[in-house]
DNA sequence: ATGTTC
């Protein structure tokens, strides 16, 4: 392996370039967010290998980029980016990921968490029996072919239309919860079968429901656009994504790309880069599959939304409007999109894939809302059950040098496999419940698998990304109650 | 992440 001082190049505090020798094929340096304290980890996960072999990628602009949270993933490692030519770039589900539009919404509360008080427990089981969580756990939602089109199409929009949530959600949600240019044709029968009855479900692994209590406030005027007026104020994270639809597209996709790519004569480094021209019809294909997977998931998180409200309703013994649960912002950080961004002072469009990656585009951006134009776009960033969630913006930063993007959370420290063979899922219960969050999961293991001690401190990970000036932190939270599949 | 190796 090679030595990580020998392989990196210092920029600045937060920056590292790995050069285009350390592969020879690489077409792009690779460029990291990390302090120097994070880069034994990324060595000793061979991070560096995969950011080298993205850089390989017929028609990648700029760089090979990986942010603080980065850690090895399928192909490409798990906070990546990776923006790529329309014209002889290539579009790859490696780089999106298997949860296709993973993501995460932030609802804010009108509540004081002295409202809570002696309801925790009630409240966090009315979330658990709302909200099926789970490995391969069903909803009360059975899509017939019909609606299963409308999902795929109208995704949170399709939702709304139903009766789940209100039409400001839409306002606040990247893409309005709808993304265009999705094509159901290109989903086949077995994603849509595997779809058709986990809408509305949390899924396992880290997804998640929680309860925030505002714990500080950076930047005050931001927070208070967002309609974060305080501390104390109670607030809700909802992760999740496409579950087993957005799964099985991502798999039936790599096949389809695997077998395309002898006929465009693409080789890649490795075979977990399977990729297809971004213009070819395997490409059109993915995208279109990989749009109706993402509405998949926005209709997923607003029907989450809904039942989230109701749980509220029946533990808070107040009036909806007093409630509130109004949506601050939903943002993916598992896609691929394409957009128009400045490369040598002139505007290109480019196929930027996200892979644990967060959107963060600047104050005055067109596609956000208009609500934001003036602070820049909400970045969510949940840390681990046990420490802090973050509310960020995006900057001009971001936008000039990431392609507008930043990291997505903690970041795995521990496989799945050593948390649990290290940590016992029953003392961290215990522990958390020591300092006031009460959890409630489905399984031990999958406790232990996202302890604290499986991730790296997300605060380490804020300060990567506020100092490299990828985007600035406006308030953060602390976890009080967290459901769990 | 995932009906955790169709």
């Amino acid at each position: 392996m090679k030595r990580v001082n020998s392989a990196l190049e210092q920029i600045d505090r937060y920056r590292w370039r790995l050069p285009r020798e350390y592969r020879q094929d690489m077409r792009v340096p690779g460029i990291i967010y990390a302090s120097r304290e994070m880069l034994p980890h990324i060595t000793e996960e061979n991070v560096l290998g995969q950011v080298a072999n993205v850089a390989c990628l017929p028609g990648i602009i700029r760089a090979s980029m990986a942010m603080p949270d980065v850690h090895w993933g399928y192909g490409f490692p798990i906070g990546g980016v990776a923006a790529t030519d329309l014209e002889g770039g290539v579009v790859s589900p490696g780089g999106v990921g298997f949860d296709i539009n993973c993501g995460v919404r932030l609802l804010r509360t009108r509540l004081d968490s002295t409202a809570l008080d002696g309801k925790l427990e009630k409240l966090v089981r009315a979330l658990w029996d709302c909200i099926p969580s789970g490995l391969g756990t069903t909803g009360i939602i059975r899509l017939g072919k019909r609606d299963m089109e409308g999902v795929l199409t109208g995704g949170a929009c399709w939702a709304v239309e139903q009766g789940y949530g209100r039409y400001d959600d839409l306002l606040y949600t990247e893409e309005n919860g709808q993304v265009a240019g999705a094509d159901p044709d290109a989903v086949g029968l077995h994603a849509r079968e595997r779809g058709s009855l986990q809408l509305g479900t949390l899924g396992s692994g880290n997804h998640f429901v929680e309860i925030g209590v505002v714990d500080e406030i950076y930047e005050p005027e931001a927070a208070r656009v967002m309609g974060i007026e305080k501390t104390g104020q109670v607030l809700v994270w909802i992760h999740t994504g496409s579950r087993g639809l957005g799964h099985q597209v991502a798999d039936d996709y790599i096949k389809v790309m695997l077998e395309a790519m002898p006929r465009y004569g693409i080789s890649v480094p490795d075979r977990q880069l399977a990729c297809a021209p971004v213009s070819s019809k395997e490409g059109n294909s993915y995208l279109g599959a990989m749009r109706s997977a993402a509405n998949y998931a926005w209709a997923n998180r607003q029907i989450i939304t809904h039942h989230a409200r109701q749980a509220f309703a029946s533990v808070i013994n107040a009036c909806e409007n007093s409630i509130g649960l109004d949506l601050v912002y939903d943002v993916s950080h598992n896609i691929a999109k394409i957009e128009s961004h400045s490369l040598e002072g002139k505007a290109r469009s480019l196929c930027v894939h996200r892979k644990g990656a967060t959107r963060a585009f600047p104050p005055g951006h067109a596609q956000l809302p208009e609500l934001y134009s003036a602070i820049g776009q909400p970045v969510l960033v949940p840390g681990d059950m046990g420490r802090y969630s973050y509310i960020l913006t995006g900057t001009q930063t971001a936008m000039e040098e990431t392609f507008g993007s930043t990291c997505h959370g903690a970041g795995r420290m521990k496989s799945r496999k050593e948390a649990k063979r290290i940590i016992d899922g029953r003392e961290f219960v215990k522990e958390l419940a020591g300092r006031g969050i009460v959890v409630q999961a489905g399984s031990l293991s999958g406790i232990a698998e996202e302890a604290s001690l499986a991730y790296k401190d997300i605060t380490s990970v804020i300060d990567v990304v506020t100092g490299a000036g990828l985007s600035k932190p406006v308030a953060r939270t602390r976890p009080v109650g967290v459901i769990k599949g």
